[in-house]
DNA sequence: GCGACAG
DNA sequence: ATCTTGTCGC
């Protein structure tokens, strides 16, 4: 794998970023995620209201061209990903995976913001990049930080669960994005963009398996 | 050299 | 991520 050529699209991404506020009202929240079967995945993506009523539903398939390698997750989720939402009229997108938390801070939710030029938060249920003080509880958010900068929250979003990591992707700040989690959880670890889209695009992947 | 390492 | 049933705990 040439990683010289996939850092570079990444110092791309990253000169691009725009980590402050930069949205208007949120009437459409959107969530997409894929899920894979070979080498072939399926994309699912789906809009929210403000209360997390689905609005919307999206699925498209895709050829998986990428391995999967920690800190390049993007190249290998960025096609299904671009078609499941591709026409999608949304004001806020989250994604299964880091924004701005991340060694080159082009991360998932990064990647995909810029090239879209839409406000996009990285929803992580791992961290990859960063330190956090301490154990998050919920209500207590605990920073993400970095060089003494903060670049994202670790967020206890219910008792039981392993906290989740919630950083910026594009045209959002840390605390927006905390902010915009925080108002889409309905009792569930991931908040319900995230979540729906991920039981879609598993059900659109085993769509795929059961037409082949 | 050693450990860490989104999905 | 994916392969997989029941089971322990909040």
């Amino acid at each position: 794998m040439d990683t010289k050529r996939l850092e570079a699209v990444q110092a791309w991404v990253a000169e691009r970023a725009r980590i402050e506020d930069d949205y208007g009202p949120l009437d459409r929240i959107a969530g997409v995620d894929v899920a894979y079967s070979g080498d072939r995945c399926a994309g699912g993506a789906v809009v929210l209201d403000r209360a997390m009523r689905v609005l919307e539903e999206r699925t498209a398939i895709a050829r998986v061209r990428f391995p999967y390698v920690p800190t390049y997750l993007t190249f290998r989720e960025l096609g299904g990903v671009l078609r499941a939402v591709k026409g999608l009229d949304f004001d806020m997108l989250l994604l299964d995976g880091q924004g701005v938390a991340h060694p080159r801070r082009a991360g998932l939710a990064t990647h995909v913001g810029v090239v879209l030029d839409r406000p996009t938060v990285g929803v992580a249920k791992g961290l990859l990049w960063g330190r956090v003080e301490g154990e998050p509880e919920v209500g207590r958010p605990l920073p993400i930080t970095c060089r003494g900068q903060t670049l994202g929250y670790a967020v206890r979003t219910r008792k039981g669960t392993k906290p989740v990591f919630v950083s910026p992707g594009h045209r959002v700040s840390p605390e927006g994005a905390l902010e915009l989690v925080l108002s889409c959880l309905k009792g569930y670890r991931l908040p319900e963009p995230v979540r729906l889209a991920h039981i879609l695009a598993g059900r659109a992947r085993d769509e795929l398996l059961k037409n082949d």
